[in-house]
DNA sequence: ACCTGAACACCGTTCAAGT
DNA sequence: ACCTGAACACCGTTCAAGT
């Protein structure tokens, strides 16, 4: 048995079971079970439940974001990920809650986030005039956690998203 | 011994244990240590750790935005509530992050905000035209809730939510 | 190197027994 | 009504023992 098959077969599981119920759905018992494993196995290839949720989360946060949909605007664009990404909202609590304790939860965060900041910045860098594009990316992604953090309807995210994009850019 | 006055003790140190290290750092032995009760006693006041917790994060969230400073602005007594909610980080993730299992940390959830949110739109009042003070408050609000679920510094949740107001709203 | 199964520690929750 | 102390269940983690 391949090591890196291994922990691929075990990812894959656990980005399952994370999108499904989160962090405390997760268990090493859980993971050992559906792989038929005894739980002990596990720790063989991750060493405690933060780097095997760290490691599930940033899987299924990579699945959600795979394969975009052509959209003509950057606006549709935008929505589109952040919809992808309030599928996995109770990831990302339990990821900026967990980033207080666990090292490697938090530098997992940074970059996701920095990722995604990246990416939004690319996108408003065509609607936002440059001296304002650092303020106006940097509100937006603060604005997108907390839209991220909310239980709120598609709707209602996408109703906010839009007045804000439309405050702070041009069409 | 008074029954309002004993969970007034458990809930007084619940807040301040909450306050310093979160949920986690929340558990019945802690508080029964605290008090040199058993730990099976609590539960005759509290039947569920999410109750405890609820009530704990309450108190502590009613503690930190009590005794506001007179301010001149509406910005500054904003960013004054703000930064006063940001200590309580760790509160405010979490309680996102449980709503989801307990309906009883939704209702409290659901309860503040919509105290806090009213709090904003009354400040908003005044400096927003009437037809665009509900989509304004929204978009602030859910912006607050992004700006208390990340890790910033003080210097740059204030920049970022007066970057954002003066965008919305008039001097 | 990889796995098992038992063991330990901690904690939420329950409960029989006391006052 | 309030409290104690033991018990149970579950889980993260460790580890001696196996292959």
């Amino acid at each position: 048995v391949d090591r890196a098959e291994k922990i691929e077969e075990i990812v894959a599981v656990g980005a399952r079971v994370v999108a499904a119920g989160g962090y405390e759905a997760l268990s090493f018992s859980r993971i050992a079970d559906e792989l038929g494993l005894a739980r002990g196995a596990v720790y063989w290839y991750f060493p405690s439940k933060d780097e095997l949720f760290a490691a599930s989360a940033a899987r299924a946060i990579d699945a959600a974001l795979s394969h975009p949909p052509r959209l003509r605007t950057y606006v549709a664009r935008i929505v589109w990920a952040v919809e992808q990404l309030s599928t996995l909202r109770a990831v990302h609590t339990t990821l900026q809650d967990r980033a207080r304790h666990s090292g490697r939860m938090a530098a997992l965060l940074e970059g996701i986030q920095g990722e995604l900041r990246r990416r939004l910045s690319a996108e408003l860098q065509s609607h936002v005039a440059t001296d304002r594009l650092d303020a106006v990316t940097g509100v937006v992604f603060v604005f997108i956690q907390g839209l991220l953090a909310m239980p709120l309807t598609r709707r209602d995210r996408e109703r906010h998203l839009r007045f804000l994009l439309a405050e702070l850019a041009d069409s």
